[in-house]
DNA sequence: CCTCGATCTGAGAACGATTCTCATTATAGG
DNA sequence: CCTATAATGAGAATCGTTCTCAGATCGAGG
């Protein structure tokens, strides 16, 4: 799953809604198709080294999340990081280290990840809710804070 | 596991940092101790009538944080929540309304929660990562949204 | 090519959640 | 009681995020 691949993913992606693939809006998706985890705002902007603007960049996002290219994640205090949609990276769960704060991804061996699943739908069962999606949220060290 | 139960646990764990169990205190334990899931400091507010202002409802917050009697949970742009940690309400999941935003608890039954244990060992033996504990977040519509 | 309308951008103002400050009040211990 | 310490209330300050608006860019039709 190559970055100039989720390119021409996208940009059919925002095609399909009337809605430009600009330069800024590559350079955000690039920033996030390298990343290790989820990132926010100012660290794209940062990694961007300034290129494209902060509330540009805050657009960008706005507008890639509502195309359903990007999906928010939520793990500290007024912080919203963003990650590509499981659609162009694959799902995966989440180890959250206590430590410093950081998020890496975790893709499940199939065999887990079928587990998951039924427990997911056992819990749609015995409850009214019906589930669209899930997240493993993994809290512990990392291997860099563990020690 | 009643809300005076709570209140005898909460005051002796406040005790032992030397930090007062006052009625502004209480009053936020009381609401959190009788909420469905985890509340804004906004919404403690809401539901305490504003006998007791918000800067203290935040302020009140990061005291019992910070004495590991409150956990923060994220789930929304710009908004944290609060429950009780789990050595007080024990140990569940949620169910995240992609319709409303609101966050409900599900405790899973023994055989449910087993086998979420067993996958979030194996996750811990496949990376290098100690895991502490785990939060299954399941995003879908809510009965009131669903329809 | 050139024009026009629609879309996108940059800069800064505005906003909402949260934190801080500081003067005042409550509390436990001597 | 008195005093030192901790807690409170009200509002100002902060920080991430969103909004506004004037100007730049694009791409379809002439």
């Amino acid at each position: 799953m190559s970055v100039s691949s989720h390119h021409r993913q996208v940009e059919s992606r925002l095609a399909d809604s009337g809605v430009r693939y600009t330069p800024g809006r590559r350079a955000v998706v690039d920033v996030l198709g390298s990343a290790e985890g989820p990132l926010g705002a100012a660290e794209i902007h940062e990694r961007l080294h300034g290129r494209v603007p902060l509330s540009s960049v805050y657009r960008t996002l706005a507008v890639l999340e509502e195309a359903g290219v990007l999906i928010p994640h939520f793990a500290q205090k007024g912080l919203t990081r963003y990650e590509l949609a499981e659609w162009l990276r694959g799902h995966h769960h989440h180890l959250v280290c206590i430590g410093c704060g950081g998020v890496e991804d975790v893709t499940l061996p199939d065999p887990l990840e079928a587990e998951m699943d039924r427990i997911v739908k056992s819990i749609g069962k015995l409850t009214e809710f019906s589930a669209t999606s899930h997240s493993l949220e993994i809290e512990g060290r990392c291997a860099r804070c563990d020690g």
